[in-house]
DNA sequence: CGAAGATTGTATCCCAGTAAACAAGATGCC
DNA sequence: GGCATCTTGTTTACTGGGATACAATCTTCG
């Protein structure tokens, strides 16, 4: 990915949130694909197996609005997975229009395999921030889109 | 847009700054199209008005680096520009390979019109968050894709 | 100078992701 | 029960944006 150019004026752009927010996701996105590059994965394909691997059996629609991606592209994705033999889907008796998702043995292996280079990818992805930094951030993007903060024991 | 479901454990994606910064953009997206329904303008388009407003006369490819637009892209959009006005292209005698980019009159008058908009806009996609919070998100994503800080004079 | 290489914009092809319409099933309401 | 409405997944058609290759121009260096 190539550097911003800073003889450019961004006006009123710099202080928009939303402008901010598409240049760190595209940065984000190069680091991605230069920390897992060999892995032939994409981040959605990524996204979808380590949900599916700490909620086996979520049901489709559950994981799209989750991932906020559009039924139809999850259909599609979820699809290819199980055709290359990662994903088994079920129909639950009690809603027979739903579809409920699980790993099988080869897609725990595959989340095994891509893992320790997700792990990895993590604090590279962090790299231009301190530590204290990155854990502000963090919790700033989560509140601002409503995700609740993990691994927090509320006593 | 809808919320996220809130029965769903992201796993390690909660930890992934990618992820995270990826659910945000699209919030920002949905908050953006809400605030500028009616206008019928698009980011891509907004930002590109925004900055050949502050930089009159940038180059094509300039500009494209600095909102992160592919050249092949920026090609498009800019020519769609023209053609309804916006925009004109000139070419410059010392490097007749780059095209240099103005706003025309109606292009100063759409700024002016969209400018509202989007200055309502800001308080608007920051809602969730409190002032020093807001300030804080931005200066963080500022340093993480190395953006200078804005209006900043350096004594 | 002049040939090799880099830069700038463009045309072409291609694909991830979206929107809209649909079919099948569930749910509410009388 | 039975009709209207909502959900859930899927199909189809389309679009924004990227990858690639190219032509024209500029630069470098012999």
């Amino acid at each position: 990915m190539t550097d911003l150019p800073d003889s450019v004026d961004y006006g009123p752009l710099s202080e928009s949130l939303g402008f901010l927010l598409r240049l760190s996701q595209l940065r984000a996105f190069a680091d991605f694909f230069d920390g897992m590059a060999g892995l032939d994965v994409h981040p959605g394909e990524l996204s979808v197996l380590l949900v599916l691997s700490a909620n086996p059996g979520i049901r489709q629609g559950v994981l799209a609005r989750a991932l906020t991606i559009k039924r139809a592209h999850m259909t599609k994705m979820v699809r290819a997975m199980e055709r290359d033999g990662l994903v088994s889907r079920t129909v639950p008796q009690d809603d027979r229009r739903a579809v409920e998702l699980w790993l099988t043995d080869t897609g725990h292996a595959r989340v095994a395999a891509l893992r320790p280079a997700f792990d990895t990818q993590q604090p590279r992805e962090t790299a231009r921030l301190t530590p204290d930094e990155t854990t502000t951030l963090k919790r700033l993007l989560r509140k601002h889109i409503g995700l609740k903060e993990p691994d927090t024991p509320c006593p």
